[in-house]
DNA sequence: CGTTGGTTAAACTAATTGGATAAACCATTA
DNA sequence: TAATGGTTTATCCAATTAGTTTAACCAACG
């Protein structure tokens, strides 16, 4: 096995990811990919062979990173509330790692609906699970009614934007401090599922 | 004056408010641009005399659009939480109206942060007021305590998210329909503001 | 040794694109 | 009538880019 640090193939997508996440389908070139990873054009093709099946890789392991993840804990026998803090506390935490996926999705997707959203339909993401929670802690009284989709969507919002939103927010609140802004998102980790808990619980 | 509808220099910012806030600076083209103004590419250049100036304008533009109009209801005399009730509503109907700003600004800054960054300078945002606000109301004991950029970034979070990942959210909530999605962003105008007062109101 | 597969370098293509230019057109206005 | 400013058509240029091809390189392995 030919190697340095890891075969070209891995290598390439690593690059891919960093180049497409950061600059877009449209923004990101073939040669700044080959750069990235330390190999030339030709290796390229030689492994996918064009723009578009590289990006397909790319566009899939980004989905991929975001909708799976998400509900490791969400069978675990847990007190609902705490599932909500262990949630928001590991989303973060990922988005984080990835800041710049939550918009390259989004962008990609407005750029390419068709295509793009079709590609989802492989993954078939399955929210019933939670979905029936929510829907039996609304029935049991302990939280405020309220549809399931909204609240996952609160929650999801809560944590993702903040994250997706890095720059201008940054700049707005914390006139451009890098620190600032860190410490502004580690607080989120612990506040957000709070705020979350206390807009649905049962007085 | 000459006129179809409007002047040429008009029509060609509104054609390239419309290509590029949808497919991004690079996915952009002037030949679209110009086929969208209904004018020849020539007079692009006449009126903007290049691509960057072009989309300077109309970056700008998008960045007015979401930040000044927060605020038209933060000095009336309202009770908090009828502010927030307002704002929500108001922002969400804003959004609507220009879903795929979120996801233009937030992929243009980070493409090109420096710049772009730059450019809000000249806009010089206040959020003194706001900001001053919820501090009075978290000493007053009429909302829990919340740093008054936590808050305002939740509120943001919970309007923008939802219609900027439009995309998949409706995709994967309501099978793709577009009318269930419209219902679902609806309903958020009156239940948004409810949840963050829930949230954050003393018991 | 010779083959094989991953890899490189370099040159090339076909197409696209941003931008410039020149000449003509046309309506308004001086 | 003449001048002016907005507008079109057409052409052109220089740069960029995705993708191809060819020949050579090199290490591993039989």
């Amino acid at each position: 096995m030919t190697e340095k640090n890891q075969n070209a193939e891995t290598r390439i997508l690593e690059a891919a990811k960093e180049i497409f996440i950061k600059k877009g389908m449209d923004g990101s070139r073939m040669q700044e990919i080959a750069d990235e990873a330390g190999i030339n054009k030709s290796l390229l093709h030689y492994y996918y062979r064009s723009k578009d099946k590289l990006f397909e890789a790319v566009f899939k392991i980004a989905i991929i990173t975001f909708a799976p993840k998400l509900f490791k804990n969400i069978n675990k026998d847990l007190p609902f509330f705490s599932k909500i803090e262990l949630f928001v506390e590991d989303y973060i935490s990922l988005i984080k790692k990835n800041p710049h996926i939550p918009g390259f999705i989004i962008h990609e997707l407005g750029r390419n609906p068709k295509g793009l959203v079709g590609m989802l339909k492989n993954l078939n993401i399955d929210l019933s699970g939670i979905k029936q929670q929510i829907s039996n802690e609304v029935e049991a009284g302990n939280i405020i009614p309220i549809k399931p989709e909204q609240l996952i969507v609160n929650i999801i919002a809560l944590c993702v934007f903040p994250i997706g939103a890095k720059p201008i927010i940054q700049y707005i609140f914390f006139e451009d401090n890098k620190k600032e802004y860190n410490k502004f998102i580690e607080v989120r980790k612990k506040e957000v599922s709070q705020f979350i808990i206390n807009a649905i619980r049962r007085k």
